[in-house]
DNA sequence: ATTGGCACTCTGGGCGCACGAGTGCTACCG
DNA sequence: CGGTAGCACTCGTGCGCCCAGAGTGCCAAT
């Protein structure tokens, strides 16, 4: 066996007991429990060795060695394949999908199976709208002045806003709107829709025209995502048992990084640009303050017009990474053709 | 004074000091931070009497006294006329709240508002359905076999819900019939339309017969608002400031129930039957495993065809009821004026 | 390159002690 | 009879101390 590879084997063991254990680990320690084949001393000159590459730190002097944010790096790089999960998690997540009756209830279902898998926080974007198409538009008059403007998209979802308009609703208008609308915009991405939809008011005089632009900028306005992007989140409590004794340090911020939907789609956003199954960021690596000590574990699901998003996992740095990797796959996958059925 | 009273205005004093320092409270520092106008001594008596009553326990000898549940029912009891809010802070809400675009973003923004003003954890519980009414129902065929069913509500807010049909849609049937739901359901409360709906299909025959049906049978499974009601819940990480030492007793449990929503839909049912203002719920008296050591203040809000439901705050058993009940009554009435203009 | 041995360095826990906060009781006063 | 003052008593807490144990780094030997 090669020493360089031996080392790296070394900080593997070192991660999986810290992460078991939850306390810095020692030389002895680790030739009892895994068969190195190698005496303390040896493992000794290789942490040494670890240590100075920057994969751990010992928290003081005569104390264990702890994974530092790059060693976990390292170790989930080095995670060659993620073992599946067992065939009753499996049948569990799929039966509990399929009993879904809408795709509020899916994602709610999902986000709580994968909370309860993993035991960490879970969270579920919902499918994004850039990506998915317009089926259909509907302009129902509520009152005099005021319009209901629906949305529906290929995925299923539908948004609606209501209008006030400046002038009293000409039915006759609102009807030739409404075909002129989804004669020019149903069918296209909402990515595309600016450039379908720039001439239509033209086609309207006086009031009118007036109306027409207002629908159309509203109808635009769902372009403008961020607003309409959501991610939700479940588990919560399973951070109060993971957490360390210092909570009020560790747990607040997280929590308060969740609760900045802002965060987590920027978060979930630069995770797209990984383009492996499963994507992880560890520590700093999420670039957020409040997630120093946290990290974060999500896959893209949907796809094939049923718009993408992601999906994934939030806990301690010391997280069970292939544990959460494989769950976090796993209902990917099933959403994914629960979506696409 | 009658010593009956001065009893209950040491009780008062000791929740005040327990509350702001988080420690037992003695006699001397009663008498030093309160002007009782009498030795510490004479508290003692009282504090004694006090004890036997059941409000106030000391964690062992020789410490201060701790109130018990039943001692901060007796102060919040007690509690005669609860002291307003700053005109800052009541322009604060005021102005946040006029700029939601739509209901969602009202009542985001009211449980964030409450968040903040609370420090603890605010809880919105969407309007009910079933006590507002309906203001209009629309029908979107989606192609050849699939009938969208939109529904209004007089509080702004918007159901819907997909239908596959067992025949081939036909426009003039579809178009006859959403005239004829809104001749029958308009203006009527959601609990009033299954004998309103009930001889509608009548008017229709084959294929017409059976869209009609399902589609009333849609529109009355809208009804079945325990699917419906929705709680939102922000501020979690206020949690984590408040908490003691022994979080993952204290917290955990907490966070497990507020994302239960039976648990809260349960809780803030029940409350709605204290015809307060402002309910509170303390300690064992959620009746609720996890929230023994929480403290729940609620009022109801909307009302006036706009729907009834309740908003709150959930924190610790020691937190200050007096400024929550204050924060929650004004979110409550500033949210009821919007929903009603 | 690996290993056994050894000296060294910390942290954490257990122990003892003194301090101080707080109580309850009793005797006293208006 | 309610309020007050004094006093003895009880405990919990914080501090200092010390020791055991775990773990390291280094060196010499294989």
């Amino acid at each position: 066996m090669n020493s360089e590879d031996r080392r790296l084997d070394v900080l593997r063991a070192i991660v999986e007991d810290y992460v078991a254990t939850r306390e810095p680990v020692g030389s002895r320690a680790l030739t009892e429990r895994h068969h190195l084949g190698v005496s303390p001393a040896t493992i000794r000159n290789d942490m040494a060795a670890l240590e100075d590459a920057g994969y751990i730190v010992q928290p003081h002097t005569s104390a264990g060695r702890v994974p530092t944010d790059t060693g976990y790096r390292q170790f989930v790089d080095r995670l060659a394949d993620v073992k599946p999960l067992s065939l009753a998690e499996r049948r569990a997540i799929s039966t509990l999908l399929e009993e879904a009756v809408d795709l509020d209830d899916v994602v709610d279902r999902a986000v709580r199976m994968l909370a309860q898998l993993t035991q960490q926080v879970a969270v579920v974007q919902y499918p994004s709208l850039r990506r998915s198409a317009l089926r259909h538009v509907e302009l129902v008059p509520v009152g005099a002045r005021h319009l209901l403007v629906v949305i529906i998209t290929t995925t299923g979802r539908v948004e609606q806003r209501t209008l006030e308009t400046s002038a009293e609703l000409d039915d006759e208008v609102v009807g030739r709107l409404r075909v002129l609308l989804n004669v020019a915009a149903v069918g296209r991405r909402l990515a595309d829709l600016d450039s379908a939809l720039r001439s239509l008011p033209d086609d309207f005089t006086g009031a009118g025209a007036a109306l027409a632009r207002a629908v159309v900028q509203e109808v635009e306005s769902t372009l403008d995502l961020e607003r309409e992007e959501r991610v939700v989140v479940a588990g919560t409590a399973n951070l109060a048992r993971t957490a360390g004794a210092d909570f009020t340090r560790t747990i607040g911020p997280v929590l308060e990084a969740l609760e900045e939907q802002v965060v987590l789609l920027r978060l979930l956003g630069e995770m797209a640009e990984d383009h492996a199954a499963v994507a992880v960021r560890i520590g700093r690596e999420t670039q957020h303050e409040g997630l120093v000590e946290a990290s974060i574990v999500t896959s893209p699901y949907g796809g094939e017009g049923a718009g993408v998003a992601r999906l994934g996992a939030v806990g301690p740095l010391r997280m069970d990474y292939p544990g959460t990797m494989a769950a976090v796959r796993a209902v990917a996958r099933y959403l994914t053709r629960i979506l696409a059925g």
